[in-house]
DNA sequence: CAGATAGCTTAACGGCGATAAGTTATCAAC
DNA sequence: GTTGATAACTTATCGCCGTTAAGCTATCTG
């Protein structure tokens, strides 16, 4: 008779501690994501991983998609915690625009598959791709929603830039979005293509941040 | 008996003809992309629109990806040929950059199934994304080269601006590389992000290409 | 007319995400 | 302690997928 508790038996889990074995199908679907990728990160796989039959997953996770998207807003925590660090201790607007933009990209190639999953739709359902499809960014309850908060943060932001009496080239939310995606193409260009030599990683980030902040203020 | 040649004729296709109906499957994938887009886009459907097996499609291509790349290739010509327009009518090298980045903006927005498989990595098989591959951009017989076969084009194009006289802060391939991750970065949040309530989709991208055309530039 | 072979077929393999239906262990209530 | 509800999990299966093997047939060449 072992005197193992629930969460480290091996066999069924008693009545209640189901959440445990949650929590262990999103560990081994971590370990199987960050060593083989999506695609290859199948439901049979995770099942295996964790001792259990693939349906058994189905209990915890209403399909792939809600397991990875859960996956990606545990991992996105990382940079929400981030992004509060700097508006804790960077007062300057603009410079928290610039730590912001070195926080993502630094986020970004540390945690490349969950950021192609959440920014490069590596696996847009279909249903999201149809026209007139409407962006779930307002209910944070559902899973997968990781990368609006960001954004929502860098709003806020250049938001904050404006305020402190900053003029801006065009409004806030087109300062934002603009941001986001010189940034996310830098990102999203390394993540793509790993291999390819670019010219200086590094440069091309803080060019990019550099070429972005000084773009969207008004001269004079 | 019918009169219709071996191009048009239901049946099997006569001794020689068989590049006809390598034409006809691009043409039934191509269809079912833009109608479904590219997960939903299987051989088995693509053989029932040709009219053939399923099997029949591997006389043609040596698999999906090969025949996907085979598409893009097909539509990236446009853009090619876009560029190729710009180079010849538009002699002022800064000017050009402009001009590539809207016809690229242009292109990748009316072509987003094929943009995404190009540049967003919509398809990457997992062969190409172990760490140490080398991409084979320098092969352009290859499928699936467009997307390189375009970025080269800025870097020739930036090495014009820096030969006219223009001093940039960055090496001009460091310039070219944010020109396009920031196009990039519009195009494909745009893409990515179709239904978002983007402030001004058309400022967005003039803002990218006046911020970047004035970030790659040395002032003074 | 007799091969040769381009063009194509049917059948099947191993994998996938997901569902249906049944089984077993656990717990609360009596 | 027995009972009944039910959480936790299993086995079997479905309908897809990309792809391969093996064979057939119409057409062309000599």
């Amino acid at each position: 008779m072992t005197v193992f508790t629930a969460a480290t038996a091996t066999g069924r889990k008693r009545r209640g501690e189901g959440h445990t074995r949650r929590d262990e199908i999103l560990h081994a679907a971590k370990e199987l994501f960050l060593e083989q990728g999506y695609d290859s990160t199948t439901i049979r796989k995770i099942a295996d991983r964790v001792g259990i039959s693939a349906p058994a997953l189905y209990l915890y996770f209403r399909d792939k998609e809600a397991l990875m998207l859960a996956l990606c807003d545990q991992t996105f925590g990382h940079l929400i915690e981030a992004i509060d660090e700097i508006e804790r201790t960077v007062a300057e607007p603009l410079e928290r625009v610039r730590r912001f933009g070195e926080a993502y990209a630094s986020f970004g190639l540390t945690h490349p598959d969950e950021y192609r999953l959440i920014f490069m739709g590596a696996h847009i359902p279909e249903s999201l791709r149809k026209i007139g499809h409407r962006m779930p960014t307002d209910d944070p309850t559902r899973p997968g929603v990781g990368g609006a908060l960001v954004f929502s943060r860098l709003v806020a932001i250049l938001n904050q830039v404006e305020a402190s009496g900053v003029k801006l080239r065009y409004p806030a939310d087109t300062c934002a979005e603009l941001c986001w995606m010189g940034i996310h193409g830098v990102v999203a260009a390394m993540i793509m293509k790993p291999d390819f030599p670019w010219s200086n990683r590094d440069l091309l980030i803080e060019g990019m941040l550099d070429i972005v902040a000084k773009g969207i203020v008004r001269e004079g």
